[in-house]
Order: C-alpha cells, then structure tokens, then sequence
DNA sequence: GTGTGTGAAACTATTCACAGCC
DNA sequence: GGCTGTGAATAGTTTCACACAC
C-alpha cells in the first residue's frame, strides 16, 4: 500500500481487523432492531445470538471500537448504535449509482435496504436507450453518456455494477476515471483497478457452488458414516482426491459446461 | 457461520480449507473462459492473475486437490476444469428452488450464471397468489402451498431465500422441514437452522456498509495525512495491531501487496 | 531453463479464561 | 453475582523460498 507509514502512534487505535469491520453490519442491523423495539441495554450474550456470532467473538470486535459497555450490565443500544454507524461512516449519507439496470440492476433500485442505510441512490444508468427511458422505483434511467456528469455533479464515490461480464471493466474504467473509488461488482468478472480504489464483488453462483460443496460432502458422508474404512475405489468416490495417482485412470471429462 | 462442520479426523484429503473451497469457483470460472478460448495449458501466474488472487495462493490451494499441474508447463485446462468441478459437486446437477419472487427472486430466476453452472432452477415459489400467477424467465410462479411437494418431488436439497426478511425464518423452517440441507439467504436476517443444515448469506447493504467504512477511511486519511489528533473520544489506546490498512477478504481486491 | 508443489515462517482470526469493575 | 475487556493460547490463512520434476 505504499506510505510505509508503520508506527503511527494512534491516538485511538486505527487497526479493525477486516474480519471484524465485515461484522459490524450484522451488529448494527441486531442493534437497530432492539433500538426499534425499545431496548435500553443489551448483553453481550445477547446480541451475539441476534446477530449469529460467539459472544467472545463480539466482545473482542467491540473491544477494537473502544470500551463502550458497562461491566455486569451490558451495552447501551442506542450508543452502540452511534459508535458503529460513527465507525462504519454511516453518519453521512452516501450517493451511490447503479450501473446496468437489468433484473438486478432493478431490484437493487427496488430494494429498501440501502435508503434504510446511509445510502442513497443518487442515479441509475443504463447504456440502452430503450431502458433509459422507463422509470425504475421511481427514479429516471439515465443514459451511460452522462455518467460522468452525474458523478461529479452529484460528488459519487461509491458505484455499483449491475451490468453483464462483457461491460463491466469499460464501465468500471469510466466510475473511476470520473472519481469513483469504491466499487461494488455484481458481474462475474474480475475487475482490474488502480491502488487507492476498493471492489467488493457479490457473484450469486459462486455461492451456490460453495454451498453444493457442502452439500456433496453431507451426502458422500452419510454413506461413508457407517464404515468409515471404504475410502476411495469406487466411481463416484466423493473423495478419493488420490493424490497418489496423477491423470492417470479418470475416464476423460464429459463436458461440464452446458454454456 | 455455516459450515457444521463435524469434528472428524478427516478420511485423509478431506481437509480442503474453507478458504480455498470459496476460491475454487473462481478459478473455475477462469478456467472455463479459458477452455472457451481453447487455451490448452496455463501456468500459476496467469491463471492466478485471471482469477485476481496471486500465484502462491493458488498454488497452494490445488495443492490441497491434488498434484494436477505438470512442472515446468503449468496445468491442462480441461482437465482441471473437470476436477475443480468434480470438487466442488458441479458434476452432478443440483435443482434448487427459489422462495420469494419480488424484484431479488426474479432477477435470480433470470439470471443465466446458475443454470451455466451445475444448477438446475427447479421451481419458483412464492406466497402472494397475484405473483403465482404470472410466469418468471418462462416458469410458472407456484404458490406455497406446494412447496413441501415441490421439495420432494423434485429432490431439492439446495434453497434460495429471497423473501422479505419477516417472512425468511418461516420459509427457512418449512424447507428443512421437508428436506432441504442447504440454504443461501438473501433476506437481511438471521436464521436458525439444525446441525446439519448450512446457510450462506448475502447481504446487498452490507456489501455497501464495509465499502462506506474503507471510503471513509480514504478521506479520513488524507485530511489527517498530517497528523493524527482529532479524536474525540479519549478512552483506552487498545495497543498491540498497528495502523496497517489494506485489506484482503476473500478474493476481493487484486492483491496489491509491495513485493 | 521453467514452473509446480510444499515445508516453514509470518500473519490474521478465533477462542479461552479470568482479572477487574459494576 | 454478573458481565465486560483483554492478554494468552490456539486455529486458520497467506506468503516465502526453494527443492524437484519436466
């Protein structure tokens, strides 16, 4: 990252592990509900069951932040909830564009998750003039040519990608050559940026296969429950793997790949 | 999170880490742009680069799968295409159900990139009979009260959640109920499953919510380049992790370490 | 020479367990 | 007594660097 600025003194320490920023959402989202529903206090026992984590998890995340609990008492909802959203910089509100308004692009204009937030949708864009006309969730369609103009002018930094694989790297050029510097990617690419510029990529496949992963072992683990002698040999071993055997038995490979 | 997993000693190879398993659908998607483009081989460094990790972790991660490169060449596309597939249970095909079609479950049943990938959209499920009516991406949209059936008739182990989130935990019940043993989530929600059963979730404001935090710090950084002294808040100095910044999630950003 | 495969080292994250404060 | 905050222990992941196979 350049800067090799390694001693800072921090006054107050600027190191959240990436593993604990990437949960102080959840925490946020537990506490906004208990916030809803009036809850003045809150264990950590507590909020790390409404927000799906270990309790010992959540203190030492929270002990990053600083010491915002009361020992033998718990936390204080309502300034958690500040310190968070202070920590997450979600105390300013953030102009984002969606970029490629098919099915996706939609239902993200549509989805009431990001208002709730900080974040609001400051316009949607759209290389098709046959999109661009339509309203979507209330909102004009832009066409691609303004999209510069519309990030300037409305001072953008956070853009979103909702556009086939094919286009996805020209439109990313274009966000950041107009002064986008955080990019959430949806298309099923890589998307290539220079230092200094975020991407955080969502692919929906990608997490079915990780979950048919999981999947296959549950069922090749049932069978193999019972005698846990029979590794491999069989055709459809599930693990096999045999690291002993390079290419040599396998049939050859039935295309996968329907396209 | 998920992964219930069972603590056993592991039948020899079974112990692919859970990193490397959330990053072989990546490699599999660059391998098969690859194989489309009839490239025969591909060495560590390209692939990796096509895939935005680096080569030493990929490396590593087929190490876990296998010795299927060739020293001094690299790996044979096809054949590795068949057993990054055969890994990850993509060999068989899986036929899932999506519950919920607001703007999220129609644009999943739209989106190509699962049927492209060893998934089967079984059905379309959703609560409101006005939605059941009308056909989604050329299916019918059947009402819930069919779902059990559903389930069973068609074998589905692998569901998809795209409710709202008062509605998640419910549907989440009733497709274990009936057989299904793995979930992907997109209600913004907890939900509570039996041993056995994995959820992975996504969460479209949460993406945006750690993007928000890295922006903030981007712009914190260059007004306090200088120096660091506006804090507000004088508890505790936490020592011990230094002000590193970087991050590095799971296959996000192009790694950009200093050589 | 080239590029894989892998131990070992470095780093990051999670869990334990208990001192310290309410 | 109850619950936070945190060092220390453990577990998991990434990176290094080089022997070895082609």
């Amino acid at each position: 990252m350049a800067t090799g600025r390694t001693h800072r003194p921090a006054t107050r320490s600027r190191g959240i592990p990436e593993a604990t920023v990437a949960r102080l959402p959840l925490y946020l989202r537990a506490l906004t509900a208990l916030s809803e529903r009036s809850v003045p206090t809150v264990s950590s026992e507590e909020l790390a069951a409404a927000a799906g984590v270990n309790s010992a998890k959540l203190r030492k995340d929270f002990s990053y932040l600083g010491s915002y609990g009361t020992r033998g008492v718990g936390y204080d909802v309502e300034y958690l909830v500040y310190q968070i959203s202070r920590e997450l910089g979600l105390t300013q509100d953030w102009p984002v564009v969606i970029v490629g308004i098919g099915n996706l692009g939609a239902a993200l204009a549509n989805y009431g998750g990001f208002a709730s937030r900080g974040f609001r949708v400051a316009a949607l864009i759209d290389a098709d003039p046959a999109v661009a006309g339509r309203p979507i969730a209330g909102m004009p369609v832009q066409h691609a040519d303004q999209l510069e103009k519309i990030i300037s002018d409305n001072g953008v930094s956070i853009g979103v990608i909702a556009t086939p694989a094919g286009s996805a790297q020209q439109v990313c050029d274009r966000l950041v050559a107009a002064g986008v510097t955080s990019i959430l990617n949806f298309a099923p690419t890589v998307l290539s940026v220079p230092e200094g510029v975020d991407v955080r990529k969502v692919d929906l496949s990608i997490e079915l296969q990780i979950l048919a992963f999981h999947e296959q072992r549950k069922a090749g683990e049932e069978s193999a429950a019972a005698e846990a002698a029979l590794e491999d040999a069989p055709t459809t071993s599930v693990g096999g793997v045999a690291a002993a055997d390079r290419k040599g038995p396998d049939g050859d490979v039935p295309a996968v790949m329907p396209a």
